[in-house]
RNA sequence: GGCUCCUUGGUCAAGCGGUUAAGACAUCGCCCUUUCACGGCGGUAACACGGGUUCGAUUCCCGUAGGAGUCACCA
């Protein structure tokens, strides 16, 4: 069996799409489990959507996400995948579709926009509806040479038969028929000499050698006319791998409106590369183990297209929040440091350990935007309500929170050493005189330490990272609170 | 509307004729604990419906319903 060749064939029109890229993904393992080569075609033959620097955010998002190339016709300058309008340049596409009219499988066209608008019959769902009529295909080759000397604007469209039918093969599909008369003679090369999508992709996949095509399966509806441009060539058909669509709560296809369909709006949001790339992964695709953290790596080894699913997934947020987290759990400390420390120094100004502060959250967080809500209270303490101090299962209530915090304020006062360790010893021995359970004294310390409901640590580690002056002066306001 | 595809808990999903129908996220509860969190344990929750085929259907076939995709000189 020859080698296994993909490819990715996103279009320069802005960001990209989490859709595209868990194609890209699943295009690059297919590749890469069998030792074969992943490619990228920049399909750049639309002039009117193309979006300057476009191809560099593709390239940049392909790489952040492990996804490398192997091959281009610039690959050795550093940046250079295949570029459709540059092979258009060299004529590629309309020798092709001039190979086709001499076949009588494509035809000119000189119909005009009034005549094809013309043609338009129903409208469903705000949507226009026509299929071409055949018209130009009347012409007889001399009035087609007439028109095409004169300079008339033409488009070449594919000959398709009205009757019989046509059956194509998907790996995760099967065989899926259609009657020929469903099959519109869509336009090969557009009036500007570029080709569409729908032909570029034949012609490119063939002369790339691609061996799996494996696309969103909103392709899967014009796959028939695609086979058919492979039949009239005489090419070899790839094997087809359709992926069932990534979607948006509300079950419709994911649009930029979700918030989260871009690479680039998770990277923003504070998602690792890593983390986007698992999740998606397993988006569709489920590995024959029950395992779900995988590195790129893992991922290679493991896939397998035939346990891609059939049915459309949703997109969920939520679980993909828990695997960032994850991924923040298991990740190097200094990493992780470098990370939060811009974040931490949004909310804290003052002069506080804040390598302390990035190992008390990096557990308990899942973005790093989790974190400010998390330790503002470091910075400033906040006005919190006395009702706090009443805590049922440490058996606290107001009164008895002031009688601690009042008696435990002279020996804090007297402790020199705000370690944590030291801290915690002091306390504990006080609520040993004391005979009472640990929680009943450090509640309230810890209450009005932090005014904060929640923390993402225990009283001492924060007063630790307070230091004296300040752990005493908030003990002191909640005595103040207390009493009034 | 035509055509095509899809249908296991709220979500991702395993299953590929016989199972107490996995697992994960979310949710709920309990335990642990220096509160919350983390961690540990456990609970609630699903085969869309109707016909077949079969000794036996979540699994195979056919309908129905629902959902989605597509119907451009966009990809």
């Amino acid at each position: 069996m020859s080698k296994i060749r993909t490819r990715c064939a996103p279009s320069p029109t802005g960001k990209m799409h989490v859709g595209n890229l868990r194609s890209a993904l699943y295009e690059y393992l297919i590749a890469k489990h069998d030792g074969g080569d992943f490619l990228i075609r920049i399909e750049d033959t639309d002039r009117e959507r193309f979006v300057e620097g476009a191809v560099e955010i593709i390239y940049r998002t392909l790489e952040k996400a492990g996804i490398l190339y192997d091959e281009g016709p610039d690959k050795d300058k550093g940046f250079g995948p295949y570029v459709q309008s540059e092979r258009q340049a060299q004529g590629i596409y309309l020798k092709y579709a001039r190979e086709l009219i001499d076949k009588g499988e494509a035809y000119y066209c000189f119909c005009d926009k009034e005549r094809l608008e013309s043609l338009k019959t129903e409208i469903v769902e705000g949507k226009e509806i026509s299929i071409y009529d055949k018209h130009c295909l009347g012409l007889s080759k001399e009035e087609a040479e007439e028109k095409l000397a004169a300079g008339m604007p033409y488009v070449i469209r594919q000959n398709n038969p009205q009757t019989g039918n046509t059956t194509f093969h998907d790996e995760l599909y099967g065989d899926i028929t259609v009657d020929n008369s469903e099959l519109d003679d869509m336009i090969l090369i557009k009036s500007d000499g570029y080709p569409t999508y729908n032909f570029a992709n034949v012609v490119d996949d063939h002369l790339m050698e691609i061996t799996h095509v494996v696309r969103g399966n909103e392709y899967l509806s014009s796959s028939p006319k695609y086979n058919r441009l492979y039949q009239a060539f005489g090419w070899t058909v790839p094997t087809y791998v359709h992926l069932p669509l990534i979607t948006n709560e509300e079950h419709k296809k994911l649009s930029k409106r979700s918030g989260h369909s871009s690479f680039e709006d998770l990277l923003e949001q504070g998602f690792l590369p890593e983390a986007i790339v698992n999740y998606i992964a397993l988006l569709g695709w489920s590995p024959e183990s029950n395992e779900e953290i995988f590195t790129m790596a893992e991922l290679i080894r493991q896939f397998d297209y035939r346990r891609i699913s059939k049915s459309p997934a949703v997109f969920d947020v939520g679980k993909l929040k828990w695997m960032n987290g994850e991924y923040i759990k298991a990740m190097d400390f200094a990493l992780f440091y470098e990370m939060a420390l811009p974040v931490i120094k949004q909310v804290i100004t003052r002069d506080v350990d804040t390598e302390k502060i990035a190992e008390m959250v990096k557990t308990r967080i899942e973005l790093c935007s989790d974190i400010p809500d998390l330790i503002d209270f470091f910075e400033a303490l906040p006005e919190y309500d006395t009702e706090m101090y009443t805590h049922k299962k440490m058996k606290t209530t107001a009164e008895s929170s002031l009688e601690v915090l009042k008696e435990i304020l002279p020996i804090l006062e007297e402790q020199g050493d705000y370690s944590n360790d030291a801290l915690y010893e002091t306390i504990v021995r006080f609520v040993e005189q004391k005979e009472c359970k640990n929680g009943y004294v450090m509640w309230p310390i810890r209450t009005a330490v932090s005014g904060k409901q929640m923390t993402p640590a225990g009283a001492t580690e924060i007063m630790e990272i307070l230091g004296k002056e300040e752990s005493l002066a908030r003990i002191r306001e909640g005595i103040r609170l207390l009493e009034k």
